[in-house]
DNA sequence: CAAAATGTCATTGATTTCCATGAAATGTTA
DNA sequence: TAACATTTCATGGAAATCAATGACATTTTG
């Protein structure tokens, strides 16, 4: 069994960027992170290449690992060489801080169009961040997708692999 | 063999929203629980993303598991987010206090329209939250149909699936 | 040194724990 | 079986703890 991302909550950022992370996502991350120690703060890695310009996307230390790992297992090629673009390159390897923390940089504000506040999402094995409204907007169409295709979750979820 | 929920009734919400889990689903949630130990309180999950805004959905953490183990192995796709948002990010993990209660937050309360009272139904592998009007209105409509159509229970059963 | 980045501390409000009560159910014993 | 004792539940209130955040101090860096 293995930890996973749960719930939602829109957190402050103040003006140097700073954000707490929820303390129920931090739980996640401590386990997730190998070298943390209890009363310690754990690292987690931050992707901002994965969904263009629309979410950031959090991940473990560990989770971030099998990445990289599968990544590294790829033949050398073009494919291989966008995601190491987008998922290392346009990544950051973080530390929360005693009060649980992390800063947003001002450049990552800027591209996800962060001001005061920042929207969590627990996505199973990573956590998504964004600005309020882009998150509303976002779960909007999702919405509307699931009331036109009259979909019931629990049977879609048994049913086998169907991709759309 | 596994515990199922069982019974229904009908419990308090207190000013900050604890409300007691009634103790036949206490043991299945213990059961249900790879952690829990004699004498502990028993962690689960409660998904409010899967029936829009008609009622809350309790899970076992075992069972709970399950389906992030499902959805974690589907393709990417926005099938996978959807259940991602509703499963996942619509959902809280919980632990239940020494008296058997939990709190029910103030934006799930208004959500669903819950005050003072809250209705629990033993749903097989997972236990319903209603408020007890719109639990009745559901039975009721439930009943009519049955009605209607002149239902055998036992025969439905075995017959092969049949949705409706 | 100035500006940015990081760290420390304090406050407030929310959450969780702890203790107490009464009612209901269950068990025990004469 | 009647009377009593014990346990389990559901619930209320108070105390203790923790999370989120704003303010300020310190360190780093160009």
């Amino acid at each position: 069994m293995e930890l996973r991302f749960r719930g939602e909550s829109v957190h402050r950022v103040d003006a140097k960027g700073r954000v707490s992370v929820p303390a129920s996502f931090r739980r996640v991350l401590e386990l997730g992170d190998p070298d943390w120690v209890e009363g310690g703060n754990p690292s987690f890695v931050l992707i901002y290449g994965l969904d263009g310009t629309t979410c950031l996307n959090g991940y473990t230390k560990r989770e971030a690992d099998r990445l990289g790992e599968k990544i590294a297992n790829m033949p050398y090629g073009t494919m291989r060489k966008r995601m190491e673009r987008r998922l290392m390159t346009q990544s950051a390897y973080l530390t929360l801080d005693d009060n649980g923390r992390f800063v947003l940089s001002q450049a990552l504000r800027d591209q996800f169009g962060i001001t005061d506040e920042a929207k969590f999402a627990g996505m199973n094995e990573k956590f998504e961040i964004w600005t309020p409204a882009a998150f509303e907007a976002d779960q909007a169409l999702l919405d509307a997708e699931d009331d036109a295709q009259g979909i019931n979750l629990l049977e879609a979820l048994n049913a086998p692999r169907q991709g759309v």
